[in-house]
DNA sequence: TGAATATATAAACAGGTGTTCATATATAGA
DNA sequence: TCTATATATGAACACCTGTTTATATATTCA
């Protein structure tokens, strides 16, 4: 229950695989997708125009890090944001890029 | 003035080239180092066990994505974290890391 | 100016990674 | 079972990227 600040070395390294996933623009479309709410994977490749199976294997890594969560209903498989942590992350990120530009 | 939720194209790779750069172990480690107070690049390299040549190189990119900041004083030029937003996505990630380990 | 220290930059290489293509698995309905 | 649809997986390849080494620039002090 102690609180660390410091992440020790095996933390870091996890930390920044995690960054990494969110890292490519095809995994963070992705995972921007399912942002509001559950989404099959053909669906997330025909919005974002890219294979099935690139999405596939891109929401297997994101998966396997608790980016994003699957629920299987019949042949679909729907996935979404694990949590509100992801969420900030990435809105907290978007708002940072967006302090940015001097437009 | 307009908030905009979702990002458009240009706005998503930026996003995910800034977490990219925190997706390199090296790189998440010199954010880290300089969360607190300024410090020299000698001192990153030496307290990462890190060649000044390579710790200067990634600040570089770091401070390009305005992850860092720097200060010049003398000879010496000291870094630290760009703001407490980055300060927030980086104690996030480190949050969402640490509820997945079920030790 | 010249030497010493602190950063920065350039080129090159090895290892890693996103993507494609082919194939496999899973579920539903007939 | 057979067919059709939805995902998942494996292998291969082209491209990218972190690191090293060498060299350059910047600043201080004598």
């Amino acid at each position: 229950m102690k609180k660390r600040v410091q992440p020790d070395d095996e933390e870091t390294i996890l930390v920044a695989e995690t960054f990494k996933l969110l890292g490519d623009p095809s995994r963070l479309r992705i995972a921007l997708a399912v942002m509001d709410e559950p989404v099959a994977v053909g669906a997330i490749a025909e919005q974002l125009d890219l294979s099935p199976s690139l999405v596939s294997h891109h929401l297997r890594l994101l998966r396997a890090a608790r980016l994003v969560r699957a629920e299987r209903e019949g042949r679909t498989v729907r996935y979404s944001i694990h949590d509100h942590h992801i969420e900030h992350v990435v809105k907290d990120m978007l708002d940072h890029v967006r302090e940015g530009d001097r437009s």
